[in-house]
DNA sequence: TATGAATATTCGAGCCTTCGCATATATTAT
DNA sequence: ATAATATATGCGAAGGCTCGAATATTCATA
């Protein structure tokens, strides 16, 4: 497989590694949403989730339908939300270790029991 | 979902988000390698791949065995192999416009055309 | 213990990303 | 044309990632 290619698909992936991106990501698994909804759910600000949804879009992972003076988004293709399902499965699989993990990466999440 | 959550799968897509990472996964779908077998069939500097290798060990996408001198790396789940494996199909599926993807991104990878 | 082979880690420079802020564009209504 | 709302874009600072070079570590063998 040609490098392209593969930096091709890094590139979808890196499109993917960011919490807010997918975030956007999950919350339109649902149906499509305005960027007003996304800026409302997500309670961030207006220009930041914007620019995430640039990176979206350059990537081609959503699609954007004018409505008025509204934008909606949704997913381009349900093979992207087939793949953060598996993350979801892979998540739970390795359940006991993520938590490790996190508590590793980043003290602030894991405390005690809860 | 926490944002910790997100963030948990934001950093595995982005150990994926690299396309020596990617060659790295690919070429251990077929059954573990060693480090040197890697950097052999990769033909990239020793300490290159070994820092890659450290990524995927850190987010835990591979693991290890040690035989004798040698460390020998797999993939840890084949959910990761079924992950990248729909990003081929994904790639098959938006053929056309993933050229012109790459054509906008990257001049060097098509010849003719414009 | 010393040596060589295999692998890992550290360090610094350059690059890319992210965020916040400000500004620009587009649409609708008045 | 102007105001109001929705969305996009440009810019700069801070932080993160990647690479190559040098160094360190681990293991097998003598």
């Amino acid at each position: 497989m040609p490098e392209s290619l593969r930096r091709f698909k890094a590139d979808i992936f890196q499109a993917l590694a960011h919490p807010t991106r997918i975030a956007i990501i999950e919350l339109l698994e649902e149906g499509e949403l305005s960027a007003g909804e996304l800026i409302e759910k997500l309670g961030m600000e207006q220009a930041n989730i914007s620019q995430h949804l640039a990176v979206l879009r350059a990537k081609q992972l959503v699609v954007n339908r004018k409505a008025g003076n509204q934008v909606f988004y949704s997913v381009r293709d349900p093979i992207i939300n087939k793949v953060l399902a598996l993350m979801r499965r892979y998540f739970q699989k390795h359940l006991k270790e993520t938590l490790e993990l996190l508590d590793e990466m980043d003290g602030s999440t894991v405390p005690s029991g809860r």
